[in-house]
DNA sequence: AATTGTTATTAAAACGTTTTTTGACATAGC
DNA sequence: GCTATGTCAAAAAACGTTTTAATAACAATT
């Protein structure tokens, strides 16, 4: 049906190797008859090579694998379209698979895609809260001997490529933003504090804190679903506290954070500053916008594109690399001067 | 490396076919000892098929490529991620392309999936503006001689595979649900007429209209370019027409009117109401909550996988089938009695 | 005229599977 | 004792490529 190396073959008058030879141009004596004759054929067939058959014996697909939770997730849902675009511009194809949080089916999707000949995956997925969980996916990326990348903080060793953010300083950020806006009182509603990257943001904002010669009050800090809904149950525990601003863990949170504020008529933020964590779209839609740290996506996305290339084309050293991304801070509607008087 | 067939048939003592026969439960008379033999080295040698090889010669991939604008559009992530869900239930997986739109990367990702083997492909598209694009696109279709299943309008014809939304029913439940309301003057932020879909949602709208003998003002209705930002433009042209009602034709338009109407001071729903169209996942999030016409994405991408799978094991019948899925209406806050006395 | 060297092309093996055909050997029927 | 009939297993071809080694043709050197 569709025309193969063999039909061009064929239809120039030549072997198949030869055909082969032109359209991968290789460095070897052709005559310019020939090369012309089989371009020709190959043009009017409408023949391209199967990926199938190159990649049978060339032991590379040009294809990497993507594993995320939750492409529902607008967060991934971003990171992915970014990687998508960076993947196209560097000649591969992203394979994408769902894991849901779920560590069988991240091993499952590991070996669906070594299966399939994938050059590389791309793996983002936090520590799970069984470390059997985590070992079982540990395992799993070693036996599969393919480059693997880490957007999240699955294995806390240093020893794996990674493309992370440098979430100690998203928290600081946000805590000196608020500070230097007059805040005092500033409620936490933290991320799971059992994974790594709560446990940074929640380690950057106390620092600011110290900084600022503000006493850290663990009762301000409570621990949220990332879900929007989780914000509405543990809201009453920080106004209780007189907070004057909170710092919400991801911007989902915020949202949360909105609604509930909005249902109990308490303005944001002539009453109350918000501030978030990952600027998603629509952050800037909301109203009052959103103030709120962003993870610069496109540029990790590359930078996990590129890394990957660099060390599929065999010119990466030995040592496996660790990048880690500056948070960036986006100043919007949400936050502004303290106005209450309790210090 | 990874052990191959042959590395399973050396260990049991037996010919790679003996292999393939067994690993595959082919009905094929085989002593229970050589079965055995076979299970057994493949467990302890962790063999697993290289399905570049499979594919080569079964031309099965179990791969299908889904190729959308912008998995960074919200609503499209939602949809890939029903579909990856869908596709590994029944076994494929997916591989992912965007085409920001451009018929050229369409027709790019469509014949790139064609040379990876894909088994089918799921296409969301809308019409091009330039007819001549579509047909490009129709071309590639057609000369790919594989499935092609598509979600969205690219082409008028009824002879393809289509999973769609009965638009003209989205259009008319949300005007119905206005109009029961007591409204009578109802503006419409349209995405862009040239599209079939918006036409339909229009003419769905008007029907509505018509049934309950309100006059069509053409005035009412605006386009705008489906992004939340044309809102604003356009917002003033509704209001000087006083109407007490705005159907969006899409939720992120919708979220601009919220954007803009609350820097106005006009309150949702008290002094206007505002229905969308697509029920996104922040709809519900939103303060007031977004009264919306979903679309049931998931029983859309099942329908979409289970279609091509019927197909992919020749179990369809020769016509072609499109399917047309009906909206649901989701009665949140945004929309409320009419209370202007203006009829 | 024999050797060497270029240059252009092809043959053949390999990649890891599936699948069809063939073959070896028992057992049963005549 | 010979042919038919079953069992089981292996051989071989095929899928569409790449790549290396081989070869052929021819010119240039001795």
């Amino acid at each position: 049906m569709r025309p193969t190396i063999k039909d061009v073959a064929r239809k120039a008058g030549v072997s198949i190797s030869t055909v082969s030879l032109v359209m991968n141009d290789r460095p070897v004596p052709l005559s310019p008859e020939t090369k012309r004759a089989v371009l020709e054929a190959a043009q009017e067939l409408g023949y391209r090579p199967n990926q199938l058959a190159i990649g049978l014996v060339t032991k590379k697909t040009n294809t990497v694998g993507l594993i995320i939770p939750d492409n529902s997730n607008i967060f991934f849902a971003a990171y992915t379209n970014h990687l998508e675009t960076a993947a196209n511009e560097l000649g591969y194809s992203l394979i994408l698979g769902n894991s849901n949080n779920s560590a069988e089916k991240t091993v499952h999707y590991l070996h669906l895609f070594a299966d399939r000949g994938v050059d590389a995956i791309i793996l983002a997925q936090s520590e799970f809260s069984d470390p059997e969980m985590t070992q079982k996916c540990l395992d799993a990326v070693r036996s599969l001997r393919i480059p693997v990348m880490l957007i999240d903080r699955l294995f806390r060793t240093r020893s794996t490529e990674a493309v992370l953010l440098d979430h100690f300083e998203g928290g600081y950020i946000a805590a000196q933003h608020l500070i230097g806006l007059g805040h005092r009182r500033i409620g936490c509603l933290s991320g799971p504090l059992g994974l790594t990257s709560f446990q940074e943001r929640l380690a950057g904002f106390c620092q600011a804190l110290e900084e600022a010669d503000i006493p850290y009050d663990p009762a301000l800090v409570v621990e949220g679903n990332l879900l929007a809904d989780s914000a509405a149950p543990v809201l009453p525990a920080l106004l209780k506290r007189h907070v004057s601003a909170i710092f919400a863990f991801n911007d989902m949170m915020a949202y949360g954070l909105y609604k509930e504020l909005s249902r109990m008529k308490i303005r944001i933020p002539e009453d109350i500053s918000v501030i978030g964590f990952d600027d998603l779209f629509f952050s800037d839609v909301l109203q009052p916008s959103l103030t709120t740290v962003a993870q610069p996506l496109d540029k990790m996305a590359k930078a996990v594109m590129s890394r990957l290339s660099q060390i599929l084309r065999e010119e990466a050293g030995g040592e496996s690399l660790t990048q880690v991304f500056r948070p960036v801070l986006k100043v919007r509607d949400s936050t502004s001067v303290c106005r209450t008087e309790t210090a």
